[in-house]
DNA sequence: CGATTCTTTGAAAACAGTCAATCTGTGTGG
DNA sequence: CCACACAGATTGACTGTTTTCAAAGAATCG
């Protein structure tokens, strides 16, 4: 039992990878742990890790000119989460990134992404598989955003994570879709009423 | 005079690319044009080429469960566009692309692309800024469609992409942000009687 | 010119935000 | 163990914004 077996559970649910290619993986990762409200970094920062999150649930934010938080991205078990400009060589973190729940994190650098990349070709095929799902998410939610009502980003939200709404604060959540918590709490009660 | 002047200009305000550069990356650029309404593909076709836009305005755009078209991007002159997939090796479009205005294309394949980017460190660099800029600007389109007035969105838009205003529908416009034609126009007034 | 499409305007209804008060659950210190 | 403070969630009343539907004006194209 070790902390590595979330990451190689879900390597080996990806794709074929040896033996000797987890293990060389492992390599690169280095376990941390982050409890509620504690950050694994902050904007302005220099971009130092991403994360493969084993267990927990992670939150990446930016705040707007009014003061205002906006959720980017949750991140929970079995998911990435690096800064934006993390995978394009950036230097400086452009946003926030911290835990909501008691989690536990694989850290990587940059460098040590680049190296798995060009030494596993496994790991760069099911990276580059991975990020075309992220990518096409962020299209996804710019539609969403745009075409739909709040109660039916609320019930996409739900059937595309499940799970994520059981363990992050509400208002959470309503900074994540864009609304307030009041609207949020209604469109709840709204929905419970059926 | 070639229709290859707008991308050679383009190239050379961006890095330092020798003419003999210049005259390799012509060679996997194919010249085409398309008037107002014409398709350079649709949702559902195989991926075929994507576009440097040397003259006019394209856009990209899906279509809703509803049935309503949502508009991803402008793309004016010295812009670069394709299907979504297209960077990621994709094989079928997701979404539709046609021009606004009569416009100058040069066209170019994914194995195109590959080649480009291996063949000519230039180009793969200068592409990985653009892309770079591509994504940000995707975060930044969420960010703002979640936590931005009408109003404000509408300023920002104007100026980011000045010029795209002039050159496009308004109801398109109206699309791009995400509002009814009819709001678009109520926050003109709004904003010129000021 | 006539037809079509785009834009503007108006009025009503639906929707979401704000502010303030209450309710709920959690954890802390007495 | 209880009382209290605190943060989050809910509710209500009110305000402001956006949509919807319908109609009238522009602009464009054949």
């Amino acid at each position: 039992m070790s902390e590595f077996d979330p990451l190689r559970a879900y390597l080996q649910r990806r794709a074929p990878f040896t033996a000797k290619e987890l293990d060389a993986l492992e390599e690169f990762f280095v376990p941390a742990t982050r409890r509620p409200g504690e950050f694994l970094q902050r904007a302005g920062e220099p971009v130092r890790y991403a994360a493969f999150v084993a267990k927990g649930c992670l939150r990446s934010y930016v705040v707007d000119a009014k003061g205002q938080e906006v959720i980017l991205e949750f991140a929970p078990d079995d998911w990435w989460l690096g800064d934006r400009t993390f995978l394009t060589g950036g230097t400086t973190c452009e946003c926030f990134i911290d835990a909501i729940v008691d989690s536990e994190l694989l850290l990587f650098d940059q460098a040590s992404h680049q190296r798995m990349v060009a030494c596993i070709p496994t790991f760069a095929a099911m990276f580059r598989i991975a990020f075309q799902k992220y990518a096409a998410e962020k299209d996804r939610r710019i539609i969403n955003a745009l075409s739909m009502s709040v109660e039916e980003r609320y019930l996409e939200f739900l059937q595309r994570y499940p799970g994520i709404a059981q363990r992050v604060p509400q208002r959470m959540l309503a900074s994540y879709l864009g609304v307030t918590p009041e609207t949020l709490s209604r469109v709840r009660r709204h929905l419970s009423q059926k």
